[in-house]
DNA sequence: ATGAAAGCGCTAACAT
DNA sequence: ATGTTAGCGCTTTCAT
């Protein structure tokens, strides 16, 4: 089956009567090599026959795609929609790309098959954000000529990497969420999490453990490990948070500040504490980690540790459809509390 | 800048000291075509160099692009998300083919370029969630040679389309949410909305009536208007709610019986009835249209109704990858109220 | 059973 | 100032 009814180069280059590589130079900003009466008579040949040049047939010459992939956990979770807005936005504006996107549902194969597929479509730049402990098929995709950024993750210390990262600063994001429910008084503390070690869930963790130890509340902070993620990966994120309310709504011993993984596990969490008639923030205050809107809205309205999304897809995207390599690492430190009514001193 | 170390059909053939063409016919499905011996090379020799053939080269080639289009208003608000996920999903696995997705924040502009762009890029096929007013560029994208799927929107009537469209009842949508408060009690009814009216808010508003009408309430029912959505679109969908909300709560005469457009609205309604220190579902009672898992998050959680989103997804994906022209329309009734605990009696 | 050749729509030397 | 040519990586007749 050919090609739908487009116009091509050599339509206009008929319609002109000029040859294909005058049209082409007016295409390419070489105007300037031919008389103003051609360029002119090129010009209005594209306009009636209203001609767009194939990218395919350009691509396939000049090796390049105006495209960018970015690669997500589910484009279902809010979060994550959020960061593909902010990715798209920016690369349509700033640079023409438009955006292919993948979701991995964290499953190493479906990525690797995105990988591939991205580099047999000509793109060659990627902004992955995975959770998949190695690294290695990153940094091959490099080697077979793509740029690729990293988000949510931290360079190997000690080795050298092709790769660009831009992450949060989630330690200090995890300190920060604590410090507060410390600020409130409480004593007894619970980083609530998921199944599953990824690097920035190490790291709010280790803020959460390093504000706790500074309040002297080493001995009784825990982590609470939540079931495994399903097929659907990552809106169901927030029914683990609802079990895992529901759950501590039942244990008279629970923690009564709850630094939550993220924003979605903190709303499923005053869900279920509230199915099991526990009050927030009366009974037990909950902090989250993201900065979604939605935080707004839930009722208490949820006090969270806002993260520097626009500015990390901004980053993301200048990195990669810049010139010369990406940096191998960004940490973004802009990160602050947003105090809304989910946390308050504990219960006597 | 040439192309980034890939190797070609070309290396291949060499490499399994063959032609070319042979290398295709085994990439096509003709292995038949030659010795068992010569075909076993060939794919030693694509595996050895882990050839992929080049996407582009072949469409070039075939005018096929495994690439589909899919335009939301935007990626931020999670009922797009969802249902990209649903069509990233479907496309994907039953038919090999990965989302080109853009925004448009209901911008004509946007639009228009982002089907020049698709053409150019050789995607003959595009999902369009769009709430213009016109469709003249849909249909210009079919002569165009694309076969387009549009959501939420109905055929014109009378004016044959060669676009297909696929639409939950919105009138039933709408109709059902009002009944479920009639049923409650409620006698004085509105059903909120934001400025601007598309086809899908025309028909939900519809259902509205013709419930309120059928309960003897058509005088007292109104539609409650909304500001209109800044440059960003959809997310501030729920921002409008809020201040809807603040403002009800400061009328004494409000309605006790609330119809929000969709899902955001209500949660974004609630919030702010709950700011203005009125109690959903005690003294005003809520119900949204969607069925976002997020109204099962909220507090009260949201009465909705629930609309088949994965059913449309897919019927989507099946009409426009399939053969043939899409059906020019396609309603999915199964709509169904969902109850939370966001609607009960008005107070006496 | 296999290969040579043409061509998809475009770009960029290199002529003229 | 403009045209000719070669070629990007692949598919597909058509020869051999």
């Amino acid at each position: 089956m050919p090609v739908a009814n487009v116009t091509t180069i050599q339509d206009v280059a008929r319609h002109a009567e000029v040859s294909a590589s005058t049209v082409s130079n007016v295409l390419n900003g070489r105007g300037d090599r031919m008389r103003p009466e051609t360029r002119e008579r090129v010009q209005a040949a594209i306009a009636a026959l209203q001609f767009r040049p194939s990218k395919l047939a350009q691509q396939l010459k000049t090796g390049q795609t105006p495209l960018l992939g970015l690669l997500v956990p589910s484009m279902a979770n809010p979060m994550y929609g959020f960061i593909a807005r902010e990715v798209e936005s920016c690369a349509q504006e700033r640079f023409g790309l438009r955006l292919l996107i993948g979701s991995t549902y964290r499953d190493a194969a479906k990525e690797a098959a995105f990988f591939e597929d991205m580099l047999a479509h000509g793109v060659r730049r990627v902004i992955v954000i995975s959770s998949l402990a190695e690294e290695r098929h990153l940094e091959s995709a490099v080697e077979r000529g793509m740029a690729v950024m990293s988000y949510d993750r931290r360079a190997t210390p000690g080795q050298p990497s092709a790769v660009g990262h831009v992450t949060p600063d989630n330690f200090e994001a995890g300190r920060l969420a604590t410090a507060h429910l410390v600020a409130h008084g409480h004593r007894r503390l619970a980083f609530v999490t998921v199944a599953g070690m990824t690097m920035s869930r190490r790291d709010k963790m280790a803020g959460f453990h390093a504000a706790a130890t500074a309040a002297g509340l080493a001995g009784s902070a825990k982590v609470l490990d939540g079931g495994p993620l399903d097929e659907y990966g990552d809106s169901v994120i927030a029914e683990v948070g609802r079990a895992m309310g529901l759950q501590l709504a039942a244990d008279p011993e629970r923690p009564t500040g709850l630094v939550a993984l993220n924003d979605l596990m903190a709303l499923g969490l005053m869900a279920g504490l509230r199915e099991g008639g526990v009050a927030v923030p009366r009974q037990v205050s909950v902090v989250g980690i993201d900065g979604l809107f939605l935080a707004a809205l839930s009722n208490p309205g949820l006090t969270h540790v806002q993260l520097p999304i626009r500015e990390m897809a901004q980053a993301m995207v200048e990195a990669i459809a810049g010139e010369g390599a990406p940096p191998p690492e960004q940490i973004f430190r802009q990160v602050r509390l947003v105090e809304r009514a989910s946390v308050a001193a504990p219960p006597q």
